[in-house]
DNA sequence: GTTGTGATTAAACAAGTGTTTAATACAGTT
DNA sequence: AACTGTATTAAACACTTGTTTAATCACAAC
């Protein structure tokens, strides 16, 4: 009875059509403020179609998921790196993709909408997420930063590090809308937009990172070494 | 008709039952996925009464919002400084105050998970917030980043900066479910809690402000500096 | 005891929800 | 032409939603 060809993501087929409907709409309400109405009629098709394709709305706004991280890896693909390439432009290239695949100041694609809503107020395809997309992205940069400091730091002081960089990240876009209200309208988008921000953050977090190349003592675990 | 005394929030009465009540419940699944019969359900009170105090879930909804804040004012009072109070000092107080009020590592109130929601998905009740609570708050922040660079920065390198120290603060409780899938569940609990944060947060900090001391040429905006 | 007023209640309301059903349309095959 | 399996449809289903209504209760004032 269900459709057997699930690669059908083109909006000409019916199924198709639903998905790329349905992935806007998700982004913008959520799954619950969602109807599977609303979604039927944008795309032009009968509201028995979506149990008939997916089975339940749930299982839709997961393919609707899962594409959304498969788009937007395809529309902004990662930097070329190669042996001789220096950790400081492969630091200020990661924090440049994460910007433009998560944050995307100017132009807010579904997809990423999408995508954050889902680190947000996870469900479980946010496990999904983690294990295909975020995880190689955080081993990434945990290498880069190894490289930068020069030593090996302890995991948990490593992982820390990390969450810095990626939160000055992802700050922009998580709280997008109280910045918009925090900041002066004029100054915010004169002065933020991605490759200033880029720089800023970069700037800053080698800033940071050098704190953990000059101290020698941190790898006590409580160590506070505020250097008064 | 409607009742007179807005100032009943103990639990005792009808109305400070269905605000105590509601604030949970909201905090939990949002404006939208909370029933009014849930909350009536578990304040024991009929139906009718959230419209009879409240005239309609929404005013419940703000009212349960501005409650929360000022019971997380109270609940974490700022830190007291003079005037021969160290700006580092000031600063590691500051993310701490931060992090106890916004991210609450081990225990999660009520109320810090509903003045989340509204940072990530803000009604109409964010702009009451961010006058209220969040714009004290970055000024205070500004002053301390003028203090320890020594000079004035441009305005907006300086607000970058500042949402550089809360972005990282607030990475740790925006994705507080995608770091536990990240991170090995010991070491969150070993090495995740609040002062251990803090200091890496202070440490990595101060590294990234002294970027900004050293370098005079940034008041080009534009300035990319990354000294390679 | 009567009256009046605010508080509380059960019941109904009207609109919207996801899902299912059974009928129909449409291709391709025999 | 008859059959077959998929695709599509309108309609109904069963349930939940926020809100309203009108009756009732509690209790103080007169």
């Amino acid at each position: 009875m269900p459709p057997t060809n699930l690669n059908s993501k083109s909006g000409d087929s019916t199924r198709g059509r639903i998905l790329l409907e349905a992935g806007p709409i998700f982004a913008d309400k959520g799954f619950r403020a969602t109807t599977v109405r609303e979604i039927c009629e944008q795309a032009h098709v009968n509201v028995a179609s979506i149990n008939y394709y997916f089975g339940d709305k749930r299982q839709l706004y997961h393919q609707t998921v899962v594409l959304a991280r498969e788009m937007r890896v395809e529309q902004v693909p990662e930097p070329n790196w190669d042996d001789t390439t220096d950790p400081q432009q492969k630091l200020l290239d990661f924090i440049t993709l994460i910007l433009r695949r998560l944050v995307a100041m100017q132009t807010e694609p579904w997809q990423v909408r999408l995508l954050m809503r889902e680190i947000l107020e996870p469900t479980e395809t946010c496990k999904h997420l983690v294990e295909e997309y975020f995880r190689p992205f955080f081993d990434t940069l945990c290498g880069i930063v190894d490289d930068l400091v020069g030593h090996r730091l302890p995991e948990p002081t490593r992982n820390k590090i990390g969450c810095s960089i990626i939160g000055q990240c992802l700050y922009y876009r998580f709280s997008a809308e109280m910045t918009r209200l925090l900041i002066e309208q004029q100054d915010y988008v004169d002065q933020y937009d991605l490759d200033n921000l880029a720089h800023h953050i970069h700037l800053f977090s080698i800033g940071g990172l050098k704190q953990y190349q000059t101290l020698e003592d941190l790898r006590a675990p409580n160590s506070i070494a505020t250097k008064q």
